[in-house]
DNA sequence: CATATTTCAGCTACACTGACATCG
DNA sequence: CCGATGTCAGTGCAGCTGAAATAT
């Protein structure tokens, strides 16, 4: 359904070719994923476990960028498929404190394996220099624009 | 809900920086159409409508990367708003050919202009040589994938 | 017959909102 | 009472699928 070439109105938007490129690359990832029955949150929530070890769901929800609700939703799946566990914080019984079973290091390496190759996938056209440039740019956007989030929070 | 530092493992990978860059350049794009009552798919088809003249849906499709269920839809929208008019293809009786009304023309100029403000909201933090080489590359990506989809589209 | 166009109904993923009960 | 937490229900947009009706 996108088979002529764009109006240059469109090709000139930095915001387009942005959200153009994402969806591919989020194409990819979905299917490199979903060939091992992961999704891009189990991902998130499971590295955010192995990075900074236990932590409760508000807690995930605020290392990996998840919402809250959407912790919920996979940490059901995730429990369910036995990656991860739920224990109840003696210390604060509002809380649960979700681990990493073994089950869910081995899936999480899985993950990464995939995901590796999604990334050569998504940035063959491009050279070591290239992508190292692309990373830094887009690594400055996103500081930026997390930055003003957070202050419009703080403010609002 | 993103509050601190995301994982190493999210941070390196070029498909995340990709795809959180993107959701915060779609936020702005739709908060900044949005204050005109307009939405991402309007822009697009109108655009498309101005660039190479009056089409049918699905030529429209084509154009603007809209999926053809999308445009009729998004058309419903723009033609109750009396931005476009779906006139009957007497030399085919299957299609409707959309043409671009004044108010269309006028409306698209808005847009423009909106979406010229988050292209400066979005790219703040780079100047000009840095916002050229993240076209470049991004430009570039986009074609290969678009060719890929193209030849597995042409194979399938 | 096959193909193209328009339309409708619905699905998935992600980001997000609102409400609620629970607990500190 | 305020605030944080976990849960559930539901919204909106984008991208997409499948099917039907109509016409070429």
């Amino acid at each position: 359904m996108s088979d002529d070439a764009p109006p240059e109105a469109l090709r000139s938007l930095a915001s387009w070719l942005l959200t153009q490129t994402a969806a591919h690359a989020h194409r990819l990832v979905t299917d490199g994923l979903g060939a091992i029955a992961a999704r891009g949150h189990h991902y998130r929530l499971l590295a955010s476990l192995d990075e900074f070890g236990p932590a409760s769901q508000a807690t995930l929800a605020r290392h990996s960028g998840v919402h809250t609700s959407d912790v919920v939703a996979a940490l059901n799946e995730l429990s369910a498929a036995g990656h991860t566990a739920r224990l109840p914080d003696p210390a604060d019984r509002r809380r649960n404190i979700i681990t990493l079973t073994p089950s869910g290091r081995t899936h999480l390496t899985a993950m990464r394996e995939r995901l590796q190759a999604v990334q050569e996938d998504l940035l063959r056209p491009l050279d070591a220099t290239e992508r190292a440039t692309l990373t830094t740019l887009l690594t400055r956007l996103l500081a930026h624009h997390e930055n003003r989030e957070r202050e419009s929070r703080h403010a609002g």
